[in-house]
DNA sequence: TCTGGGGTCCTAGGACCC
DNA sequence: TCTGGGGTCCTAGGACCC
């Protein structure tokens, strides 16, 4: 077997620098406006030289590198290059997965005849797309894709790089526990609190005892990838899945007022992409953060589908009405739907509020128009009221 | 330093049933 | 009166990733 990971190079900022060429060369930093509480989504290589990373706080990227040119998201236009690259990716062989919005994993077994070595191929697909897009790949090539993965990032950026058949655990070793997928912060501490520092140490406990001390699952998955095994982090087949959406208000908020006008905010952007995946959900969640970062959660599972974005709201502010204290601040809210399946017939057999069943089809109904004519903007009235973060209000 | 937004998967405990 | 074992569904939270 022969798989490529392939991972595009600080790709939102490479985006913004190829279609900015006076941006070449400079640290471009792309993420929340510097002075709001936001986070860098990407830097450029430039930029990283001053220790700005990704998920770095907006204020600490602006400290480090007064200089750099801060940049906002153009989520569209990433998605837009995103896709034709995939393309690309596709040409090569039809068994490949988008991981992300700036990653695949390729399956290039057998494709020799067509494209030489694993290494020519790799070689021929990093021109296409710098040659196309100006852009540079990262590519790792091994026998699984857990393996690929890390390959991919050993020699970041521009990188090439294949662990050969039967190479694995040494490059395991090289690599050190840090840099293994799946290994967090809080992970690391706990092995090096055990004493297992390597993944060579790991390789020595048996799984039942590394189970005892992690649990089941990560006991597994820790047995597995010490060995370069692939614990199966691409395994397609989801079942369900969720839904959400929520925001950090500028400032923390306490008004009531505010909290119920973007809760209905979030909700119907929420109920707007399950009717456009035509999806259905018995169960809503709530997610609130508090001004000291901790965050909780609520949830409640119905014996019907959710239908209507109104009733999806109602749910959810009375969950929150119900866990959280009158009157105290958050600094975010969240909704979502969990458990959301794929409608393959029309709802029937179940009972639903009736008043809902009106707003179901109101809703879908504006979602049909929209789409026939995506200049149209219709919106519930209520949320045509100015909201606190938008200018001048 | 003061921490976004969107996800996935796992764990542990309680309720309930057979 | 003190007590099984297994299964399913649900809730809350944690870890991790991009």
């Amino acid at each position: 077997m022969t798989y490529f990971h392939v991972d595009l190079d600080a790709f939102f900022a490479s985006v913004e620098q190829q279609d900015h060429p006076d941006l070449r060369g400079k640290p471009v930093i792309v993420g929340a406006k510097p002075g709001t509480r936001g986070v860098v989504s990407a830097c450029s290589y430039e930029a990283r030289v001053y220790g700005v990373r990704s998920a770095m706080p907006i204020a600490e990227a602006v400290r480090r590198c007064p200089e750099g040119i801060f940049l906002p998201v153009r989520m569209k236009r990433y998605r837009e290059v995103s896709r034709q690259i995939m393309e690309i990716f596709s040409s090569f062989t039809p068994s490949w997965i988008p991981i992300s919005i700036d990653e695949a994993t390729l399956d290039m077994t057998g494709t020799d005849t067509l494209f030489g070595s694993p290494e020519a191929a790799a070689t021929t697909l990093k021109k296409r797309v710098k040659d196309t897009f100006g852009l540079t790949l990262s590519i790792g090539i091994a026998e699984n894709r857990y393996v690929a993965k890390l390959a991919s990032e050993y020699r970041k950026p521009d990188g090439l790089y294949r662990v050969l058949p039967g190479e694995e655990v040494p490059f395991i070793d090289t690599l050190g526990l840090k840099k293994l997928w799946g290994i967090g912060v809080k992970t690391l501490n706990r092995l090096t609190e055990l004493g297992w520092n390597t993944p060579a140490k790991i390789r020595d406990i048996p799984l039942r005892v590394i189970q005892v001390r992690l649990g089941k699952a990560t006991g597994e998955f820790l047995y597995r990838i010490v060995r370069g095994i692939d614990p199966g982090i691409y395994t397609t087949e989801v079942k369900s899945h969720s839904l959400s959406q929520e925001t950090t208000f500028p400032i923390d908020v306490g008004d009531p007022k505010i909290l119920k006008q973007t809760l209905l905010d979030l909700s119907h952007q929420v109920m707007v992409r399950l009717h456009q995946e035509s999806g259905r959900s018995r169960t809503v969640a709530i997610k609130v953060r508090y001004p000291n970062f901790k965050t909780r959660t609520f949830r409640r599972t119905l014996p019907h589908s959710i239908l209507s974005a109104e009733e999806l709201f109602h749910l959810g502010w009375e969950l929150f009405q119900h866990n959280h204290p009158l009157g105290s601040e958050i600094r975010l809210i969240g909704i979502g739907l969990e458990q959301v399946e794929t409608q393959e017939e029309p709802l029937q057999g179940e009972l639903f509020p009736r008043e809902y069943e009106k707003q179901r089809s109101v809703e879908k109904a504006i979602l049909e128009l929209q789409k026939k004519h995506p200049s149209l903007c219709l919106k519930k009235a209520s949320l045509l009221f100015p909201r606190i973060n938008s200018p001048g209000s």
